[in-house]
DNA sequence: CATAATTTAATTGTGCACAATAATTATTTG
DNA sequence: CAAATAATTATTGTGCACAATTAAATTATG
């Protein structure tokens, strides 16, 4: 008669962070709606009003997404007139993205969104932060890990085949 | 000529919480790979585990996710020989969702999940604990976030096409 | 009892995520 | 230099998420 606590959903660490995602991004949704973006734009724009012209690849490092999810995106708010997408000169397997003035643009109107999610978030300073610590402290954990040197492998190190029902 | 911090990338909650929750997906991949199921998928099981024949809407409620998600992903989990979609008896409208043997018997095989999960993490029992908590207590606000009374609006109360219940 | 309102799932359409693969260009090496 | 290797983006296919709508069944109401 195994303990069967550890497969309750409430005692879930992962579950709570998906739904919290996903409740954020809800939180957002609207707001971004006003400024004609989703979540992931946004974050794109976040990388692009920080540092313009950067490549697919340098996009997809700083968010952790691949082109498969980058190229199409990009090609909708390329069309939506917000960013080009330029082949480089000097390395033509390159594309970067550049900010339209109209993408510049939305850099003032985004200005009241981070304070809005604050607030709405209902959290302190010091709870934002420490949150935002731990979280940051998790990832890179979960991002270094490396299954050559599994430790807790609970299977011998299975290697990560793609199949999917 | 604002104060940009606030529209930083390393500033943003969100996005730790987004990229954290897709690493931690990725890191239960290979492992649910292996009992043939997706994340979200898994997630049905242990609610299913806990209590098998809920309905759709309840499994909706528990999962914060909605017919649009859940009715293709039930199907997709009825065609692989895990569950059963049975229409009530005493209420037409209603789906009850059951666990077939092979469902009742992937618990066992799942019992190791949560545990190399936690390794992984390498969290200690009270950084999960903390966090746990930390998070439940931010997606309850958010979650109880309520338009009418919103006292963060940065635009004048943003006419939210959601419908009233 | 008839009909309006509500509840529950399913459907439709858009937009991510992401594995796997292909295609193109650049770099390394014999 | 040519061939092999590596780097970068695009493509394809599957599976979520979720808003909006539809359809069917149930309950409430006049």
């Amino acid at each position: 008669m195994g303990n069967d606590e550890f497969l309750k959903l409430d005692n879930q660490l992962c579950f709570v962070l998906y739904a919290c995602s996903r409740g954020l991004t809800r939180t957002y949704r609207p707001l971004l709606a006003e400024l004609d973006i989703t979540y992931p734009q946004y974050l794109v724009m976040l990388v692009l009003w920080e540092q313009d012209g950067v490549s697919v690849k340098a996009l997809g490092e700083r968010l952790f997404l691949d082109s498969g999810t980058l190229t199409p995106l990009l090609k909708r708010m390329a069309s939506s007139g917000l960013i080009t997408r330029q082949r480089s000169q000097t390395d033509e397997r390159r594309v970067n993205i550049f900010l339209t003035a109209k993408g510049k643009a939305l850099k003032k109107r985004a200005h009241a969104v981070p304070e809005t999610l604050l607030c709405r978030s209902g959290l302190t300073a010091e709870a934002f932060l420490r949150l935002k610590t731990d979280l940051e402290s998790l990832l890179a954990r979960i991002r270094a890990f490396d299954p050559e040197k599994d430790v807790c492998a609970a299977t011998p190190a299975a290697p990560s085949s793609r199949k999917r029902s």
